[in-house]
DNA sequence: GCAATCTCTAGTAGAGTGGTAGAGATTGAG
DNA sequence: CTCAATCTCTACCACTCTACTAGAGATTGC
């Protein structure tokens, strides 16, 4: 019931291009050390979110990646479910389990409860927690 | 995001012993053939929710498991966790994270999401659920 | 042309999953 | 007391998955 570290590289990730704000690209060099990820790993990752449509990208001199659409128009699940695979808590064929059984119903609720979080939440929200947090730090700061 | 084939028989164990009712031991050979799992591996399992303290045993003839309480004081995320590990979804130490990252909040509010759910599904929640369905569909094959 | 960047294919060490095997301890019945 | 049925404990193992790393190739901007 976790998310791999691979999940949590991507979800860094976005948030950082998103953060930015601009539709210049970002290289994965940058991203890769201001989120500290290994930058081969990062590499594979965001393939992997192009390939989704949730990113774009530039080859050559001055070229990188940036959000294929806006920040709040990508949520955490969107992210999720294109690197974990699924979110079903349990995703098995299992023939075997009797047809009556109470337990798909149940992974039923989870997923729905699950969704809640994570499909409405945008990295536009992430963004704008992150810059109250962290404006909420300075003011502290200065007292 | 999922929960492991050994989670998913803790619960269809437990969902067994529940449904009986009765205070009578039951024997590992017999849960193992109505869920059908494997019985070398259920008993591993069966030994680590003794541990946790939601089931007793007896051994010898006439022996077996039997809940150590009441299905309606176990809950679904009793079981899982106890099984699992944990249920938080993330759970790295990650000191490399700056301090002011968005995630952890979030984390917080899919694990209580999740717990929502979870933790308020009892066994004998899940046994009633089975019934009414059951008879549900008896009626219907009687019409 | 050439340097900087993304892209594609492979490989890989180590941990985790889903079991299996077999001897030992305990209990109830006769 | 003995025996059979049962739980208990320790070990082992094949396979898959995770979290990377390596390196050559394709584009682009100057």
């Amino acid at each position: 019931m976790d998310v791999s570290v691979k999940g949590e590289y991507a979800l860094r990730a976005v948030f950082e291009l998103s953060r930015q704000g601009t539709p210049e690209p970002v290289k994965i060099a940058r991203i890769a050390e201001s989120q500290k990820i290994p930058q081969k790993f990062l590499e594979l990752i965001l393939a992997q979110l192009k390939q989704g449509g949730y990113l774009g990208s530039r080859r050559g001199a001055d070229g990188g990646y940036f959000l294929a659409r806006p920040a709040d128009q990508i949520t955490v699940g969107d992210i999720l479910r294109q690197i974990e695979g699924t979110m079903q808590p349990s995703k098995r064929p299992f023939a075997r389990e009797p047809s009556d059984s109470p337990f798909p119903e149940l992974w039923d609720r989870v997923e729905r409860a699950l969704s809640c979080v994570v499909d409405r939440t945008t990295f536009a929200d992430l963004v704008e927690r992150w810059r109250q947090k962290r404006s909420q730090r300075v003011l502290n700061w200065q007292i």
